[in-house]
DNA sequence: CGGTTTTGACCCGCGC
DNA sequence: GCGCGGGTCAAAACCG
């Protein structure tokens, strides 16, 4: 387990660059759909859900549960060049992917997961739609469903987000001397599945990759942490994967850059449900907030999400 | 004792 | 067809 490492360790804050090779570009870089900051990636945060400027999100937790916070922070930064974000959805597996290639430059998640033949999750009570592995049939592909990626500057790998995750393999990669990791939703319904690595580049980068949708709710920290553990900085990716549909982002002390916006937002996720999004459970109807158009407002280090606020 | 992590083996898709 | 690399399985080890 590697909580213990996560509490102590100082800033976590996640990126988008513009880079295109990130550590998971050597998978599906061509099935890869990007996203930009700036003006345009107000419409096409919008267009995912993201939805920067709104602040109804719900709270899961109290909102006095920011003891763990000192000395740390999480942050959601959006550099401001105009190719600066390289947070990416696939929309399908790219083995699935090719009877919509044509869309492939535009990231319909929300359409195309719903597509998605469910993938297997680590269940016992409901048998996965799709066969593991060991015993799938010739010629069945694998299938994949959305995904998000994204970069986080942190010390630590495994990012808390609220989710529990069981780890069930682990491989070197390529060109890179740190290991990928790859988790699973502990929930014996969820399917939804995370990789985690480092950049070769730079290795205080934490690149997350969540796949499918969570279709339960934030479970918390059972393991007796605080709701939002701040000094990780996956609730973000959490949020996009699952269909929760709102959220907020913790930001403290975020060390002002110029060429970073803090933003804090809550999600709207694309409205695909779990169970054509592959899930086999339920999940609670969430409403679906307006989106509005996003702005960044400058540097936000002192704005927290609603929840938050209120202490 | 149950849940999680580790890790080697295996499967699969893809490019050559 | 073969090799490579990514992804997953599953038994063993580990841990609280």
């Amino acid at each position: 387990m590697e909580d213990k490492d996560k509490v102590s360790h100082p800033a976590t804050k996640t990126e988008f660059t513009s880079e295109s090779n990130w550590g998971i570009g050597a998978e599906d870089s061509d099935s890869v759909n990007y996203f930009f900051s700036g003006d345009r990636d107000t419409n096409i945060l919008s267009e995912f859900g993201w939805n920067p400027q709104q602040e109804q999100a719900n709270r899961i937790g109290g909102p006095d549960d920011r003891s763990d916070l000192a000395g740390s922070g999480s942050y959601w930064l959006f550099p401001q060049e105009t190719s600066g974000f390289s947070g990416l959805i696939e929309p399908v597996d790219k083995t699935t992917a090719e009877a919509s290639a044509s869309t492939s430059n535009n990231p319909s998640v929300s359409s195309s997961s719903s597509d998605d033949p469910p993938e297997k999750s680590t269940g016992s009570i409901e048998k996965p739609a799709e066969i593991p592995s060991k015993s799938r049939k010739k010629g069945q592909k694998r299938i994949r469903q959305q995904r998000f990626a994204f970069m986080t500057k942190s010390e630590v790998d495994h990012l808390e987000d609220g989710y529990r995750w069981r780890k069930y393999g682990q491989k070197a990669v390529k060109n890179s001397p740190f290991p990928r990791s790859y988790y699973r939703c502990t929930n014996s319904k969820c399917t939804v599945k995370k990789r985690v690595e480092r950049s070769s580049e730079d290795p205080t980068i934490v690149i997350t990759t969540y796949e499918g949708q969570h279709c339960h709710h934030n479970i918390g920290f059972p393991r007796g942490g605080t709701i939002i553990s701040t000094h990780e900085a996956a609730v973000f990716a959490s949020q996009i994967a699952p269909p929760l549909s709102q959220f907020y982002y913790p930001i403290h002390n975020f060390p002002r850059d110029q060429n970073s916006l803090v933003i804090t937002q809550s999600v709207d996720h694309p409205q695909v449900p779990a169970d054509e999004a592959g899930g086999s459970c339920t999940m609670p109807p969430e409403p679906n907030p307006q989106p509005s158009s996003a702005t960044y407002d400058g540097l936000l280090g002192d704005i927290v999400p609603p929840g938050m606020r209120n202490k």
